[in-house]
DNA sequence: CTGTTAGCGCGTTCAA
DNA sequence: TTGAACGCGCTAACAG
């Protein structure tokens, strides 16, 4: 391996302005610049960014907590674009990420995650959709030891920051262009876990959309299983006019039931995910840009490092076939 | 942050003794062995990796290529398989991964590339689904700068070995069980991307099964697409017995084609993938164990990068509804 | 503007 | 069995 002493030997000057070249130091005259430069091409070398960490002392990473197993594997598709959208924003910030599948740490306690972050110089974590129940994470949270940024989680202190699109109003917002679109009076809603923050957050949106329009509603909790609520469809939507239901997958399953009972009942979804395609219906629901969430995510822990602390962040988020709105979180 | 020196101190011993128990070393005596724990575990001490890596020289990650874009979005799940297996395996044998989507490394040459993994300290590589196309990956690979593992791609050097399931056998044992139990003699095969090796491999499968049982075929090449393979399936399923297809979302796409036509055909696809639970049908399809395959893929490139060099691997893969086989790529 | 010097935190000889 | 000393490759004051 090349070092930066070979270069400075080559181009006949000091490590140090190798070094204030490769960091872009005002101080260097261009004559010199360009000596280093083409020391730099001649040897084909490349600074080790380790021995840089090391001596900077600016180094951090950005660990990215992903809990697959929460949800229906289906899902998997979310979790892609989440991934997507941070490593491309992370290449362009160049920060380093180190994904952490939640079976990575489960059972481990506040204490030994912290020293497993430490040891591999963990500053700031984005945690894409926590649990309600999980109590490490949460006192790891509180505990303030990193910045954070949770997606779709209502958290807030001096060192996390919360970000997602506004659940509560989306929700009311596709339910009511569904209930509007066929004059419904009685729904069916089909939530999501009960853990699930957001699960609380779009309820609040029905709640709300209920009172508005004067409608009755019937609240079930799906688990985002499509089999749950293809059996509650099964059970309650006969007398029901419209199924809302907290995510796509569930709509899904809601649709089968009714297909199945040979009765038509409007269905609306919600997150937007391609396997709608397969299923070859047709529904309402809300198309999240988890991409484009995520990638903001990393911005934001950028910032939480960077000491630009945390102040809510805004993002879009559309209703297919409806035009776009901007709401936060 | 707590470093070996305050360790060092509070023990009451010197920096190179910590060092020693840290790692294990051999000549260290019991009682200052325990000193120093005692100062560790009080400190709360963690080392740093960094440093450590820096100092021990010994310092390797290992990349992971991905390349979602070649694929239909509902592949996602392969992939979190393939991620979940291989940062599982990396945390058990301590070694750090880097996950890369093409997309972060499109339009980079060789040399680029190299000097990006150089600077990153990247000495394995994992690349999943490799393209035939892919000049520029090929290349690398042939320069053999880095160790490489190649899931289903048949590559191999002295720095680079392949793994995957027995994709010619699998897709032949499939096609025979779908053929045989409904006597089929006229068959539709929809065979994937002409740039993937899998795409070559599994049609060389269905050409010996075709000569075994003297059956006749007509190839048609569904690029994994479920559109594609759905008007495959419209323009010539017809006066065909049976549809083969390369991959379950083509299978799937076949599939509706036949309902809408109001046809019956057996269907078989490829892969095993969930998906297939939310169009309601059955058929025969191979079940690949990604998160296995992938896991396996870490521990080669750490035989590789530890000189242990490049054995071909095994791999189980199994047909459902049929019993297990062994076979290897 | 350039070079000298001192570490970063740790692994690893080599004396003692 | 222990510890002093050196160096990994680089950054960051500080002199010059």
């Amino acid at each position: 391996m090349v070092s930066i002493k070979e270069v400075a030997k080559k181009a006949g000057v000091a490590i140090s302005t190798v070094s204030k070249v490769l960091n872009d130091y005002p101080n260097v005259s261009a004559a010199t610049k360009e000596k280093v430069n083409a020391a730099i091409r001649e040897l084909n070398y490349i600074p080790n960014s380790i021995a840089a960490a090391l001596s900077s002392k600016q180094y951090g990473r950005i660990a990215l907590i992903l809990d697959p197993k929460r949800q229906t594997q289906a899902i998997d598709q979310i979790f892609m674009q989440y991934l997507m959208g941070a490593l491309d924003k992370a290449k362009e910030l160049n920060v380093e990420v180190e994904t952490i599948f939640t079976s990575m740490i489960a059972g481990m306690s506040v204490e030994e995650i912290t020293g497993y972050f430490v040891s591999k110089s963990i500053v700031g974590v984005v945690i894409y959709g926590l649990s309600k129940e999980d109590k490490v994470l949460q006192r790891l949270i509180a505990g303030q030891g990193f910045s954070f940024v949770v997606v779709d989680a209502p958290i807030v202190n001096p060192r996390t920051t919360a970000i997602g699109i506004d659940h509560e109003q989306a929700q009311y917002d596709v339910a009511k262009k569904t209930v509007l679109d066929d004059g419904c009076r009685r729904v069916l809603y089909i939530a999501g876990r009960r853990d699930g923050y957001v699960t609380e957050q779009r309820l609040k949106g029905m709640k709300r959309l209920v009172e508005d329009l004067g409608l009755t509603m019937l609240v079930r909790h799906g688990e985002f299983s499509e089999k749950t609520a293809r059996e509650i469809a099964f059970q309650y939507a006969k007398n029901k006019d419209v199924v809302v239901c907290a995510s796509d997958l569930m709509a899904i399953g809601a649709m089968n039931a009714l297909t199945e009972m040979d009765i038509f009942r409007p269905v609306c979804g919600f997150d937007g995910i391609t396997l709608m395609g397969y299923v070859g219906k047709q529904m309402n629901t809300i198309r999240q840009d988890f991409y484009s969430i995520s990638s903001q995510a990393i911005q934001e822990v950028k910032y939480l490092i960077d000491g630009q602390a945390g102040r809510q962040v805004r993002m879009p988020y559309s209703i297919v076939k409806m035009h776009y709105k901007d709401i936060i979180c």
